[in-house]
DNA sequence: GTCGAATTGTCAGATAGCTGACATTTGAAC
DNA sequence: GTTCAAATGTCAGCTATCTGACAATTCGAC
């Protein structure tokens, strides 16, 4: 009895790690073991993973949903630094550093996770070379987008700067194939927060990629119908 | 006569590695293996590393000597996104990723730097765990870094970025004790790139500072006489 | 020393974007 | 269905910051 439920237990914990962007080619031995220290969690729209300040404690894998990312400056400014999508990691920078959290995570979508002890990750890493790698390359993709973000603010003019974020939004959620319209699930006050914007700015530049019929504009999120208008900055030279 | 030369070449290239904080506790033995794989290089003040599109061919330890990083924004504005002491290593992100460089690395003052192949950085990584481990808590660090400036620019108000901006690049030098002058070696466009401002704001932002008692404005360079001052912010709200 | 390019100091006008305010719409909870 | 909080649409005035322009300084090269 205690066996077959362990054994139940491992299968889907086995099942949450399965497709782990992260564990490419890692052997089925590792697999287990990497299945024995996981823990399956589950989380709602809106629900908070963890907040600013709290001990660093976990790593989660994504396996289901979208979680975002956001930091809060000093003035109150919340703003958002990261979009995680399904077979990613996240919560790894605090687990390195033993630092606290200085990010808030919280689900966009209703979410499925797994959650890893920090020492538990660190071994796991520290004995497996190839895992490190991967992680490596992750981190890598990361600073990546969050430089590209940079760049964006930088290049002020906030019609542009949604465009972009519209843009690198679709592009990261290459689940479905061009063409096709892309659901965006955020409001305009997360776009907003995206771009460092206030959120009437970002409204009217929304509205304007509407007009236009790139996208449309619905209650809690945006349909990008045709990626390419967004894509050609000619377009939107005139204003 | 070869091998006697040989012996000289191994150890300069030791001493290039020695101090670095990637290679703490690394043995004997693999730092004799990774010093026959590194390439001593000189730069000027000025010159440039590397640039957007080259392909990502190495890595690189800075010994001596400060680098800039920087991107090109898409209208042609330069933004800093980090800045290199001695001890650390950059350009991995291109080695990591296998992609054209994104960004152009500068030398701020003479450097020393020692360059590693790609191949070979990628080898030492997967047959040294400990130092995948480091290399991942440089990243984090930088992670953070870049997380913190994106905060910072969202928070406007130029004079309070480019207070902070100061704080930080000291912060950032902590080789000598605090309450010491620090002496920062950039330009005001530089810091005008870092916090993402025109050079006249910024200049005027510096100006205020000077009169404050809290910098000297050099020619190519700012002294920081009094760190607490940049720190204490209720300084400054009244202007 | 002189020269010249790079850097700094400082204006005044133009403007993108912010703040605050308000009406409207949406969808979920009851 | 009704109700209510959250999200959206839009306006007008205000202000921080940008652009462009020009003089003054610095320092290395000659």
């Amino acid at each position: 009895m205690q066996a077959r439920e362990e054994s139940v237990k491992v299968r889907t914990r086995l099942w949450c790690i399965n497709g782990l962007n992260l564990l490419r080619d890692v052997s089925e031995e590792e697999m287990l073991r990497f299945a024995a220290i996981t823990r399956i969690v589950e989380r709602r729209r809106g629900d908070m993973i963890y907040l600013p300040g709290d001990a660093s404690q976990s790593v989660y894998f994504l396996k289901e949903g979208r979680i975002k990312i956001t930091g809060l400056s000093e003035d109150g400014h919340e703003v958002l630094l990261d979009i995680i999508g399904p077979g990613e990691i996240f919560g790894e920078l605090g687990a390195i550093q033993e630092t606290p959290r200085t990010t808030a995570a919280q689900a966009l979508e209703d979410a499925v996770l797994c959650e890893v002890d920090r020492e538990d990750f660190e071994e796991m890493l520290a004995t497996n070379p190839q895992m490190s790698l991967k992680v490596l390359k992750g981190f890598g993709s990361r600073l990546k987008r969050i430089e590209a973000q940079l760049l964006r603010l930088i290049s002020k003019d906030v019609p542009t700067r949604v465009r972009e974020a519209l843009v690198d939004l679709i592009d990261a959620q290459r689940t479905v194939r061009p063409e096709v319209p892309v659901k965006i699930g955020l409001t305009q006050q997360d776009v907003a927060n995206l771009v460092g914007a206030s959120r009437q700015e970002t409204a009217r530049a929304l509205k304007e990629l509407e007009y236009s019929g790139a996208v449309e504009l619905r209650y809690r999120s945006i349909v990008v119908r045709t990626p390419d208008k967004l894509r050609d900055r000619a377009l939107f030279n005139g204003h």
